[in-house]
DNA sequence: GTAAACTATTGAGTATACTCTATAGTTGTC
DNA sequence: GACAACTATAGAGTATACTCAATAGTTTAC
């Protein structure tokens, strides 16, 4: 799919989806044969790979990182030994993450309960 | 106590804690009386406030965000039934965040034993 | 075959959250 | 009373993540 057709599908707009290519975060190819432009197609999995975009980054990571998490499963260069370091030391940061989450909540939760005690 | 103290107690910089009290996020007090200077003094509770920031910015909010939630709190101008919709929408986004995290954690898994089947 | 709609590239502009520098004044210790 | 260590203010600089504008070329529908 082009670039638009992407774009509609995630919600996410070209401007940004360009962004992240040039981040290298996505990657389209040109078609074979076609030299008369330089039209980028993305592959049906790139929807899967913006919507991961946006659930990480929600959470608080940064491009940067998710770029490192993505390469790290498309990468054949790594061994498969580093890979599973890079996804495993990530699901900690996730589970730290929901721990700090939680206690947020809990925080939040004794506030809402002193307001209504009105003791504030 | 003064900044300097409030820096090592939270490890935050001083410069970052200005700027957070230049946003709102914090204030500390000149001392009454004291009209040499104005070197501002902040009270205990700043620790906690801090800290607070600190795992909201972690997990994903804005310091706007931080700084409504704040003054929900400390704004005595705020009805108790506006102070208690604040707080009881941001631990809705915060249930919501740690959905999104599980649903991240469990992608990572995921891929953790594609990975570890040799599948890429 | 032309006009609308699309694509690519480059580079500038914006918002957020710092981070640092410069300057000037204040306090505490010897 | 000198000097290190602190405080405040103002403003510049940086990184991240967009967001937009300008330009130029391409495709599609009529």
């Amino acid at each position: 799919m082009l670039i638009n057709t992407l774009s509609k599908k995630t919600g996410v707009s070209i401007h940004t989806l360009r962004y992240y290519e040039s981040r290298g975060l996505i990657k389209g190819q040109c078609r074979e044969g076609v030299t008369t432009n330089n039209y980028k197609t993305y592959p049906e999995d790139a929807i899967e790979v913006i919507e991961f975009i946006n659930e990480a980054k929600e959470v608080g990571f940064t491009l940067s990182e998710i770029k490192n998490l993505l390469d790290s499963w498309t990468n054949n260069r790594l061994s498969p030994e580093k890979k599973k370091a890079v996804i495993a030391a990530k699901i900690e940061e996730v589970e730290l993450k929901i721990k700090q989450l939680k206690l947020v909540k809990k925080k939040l939760q004794v506030v809402l309960k002193e307001v209504e005690e009105g003791y504030c």
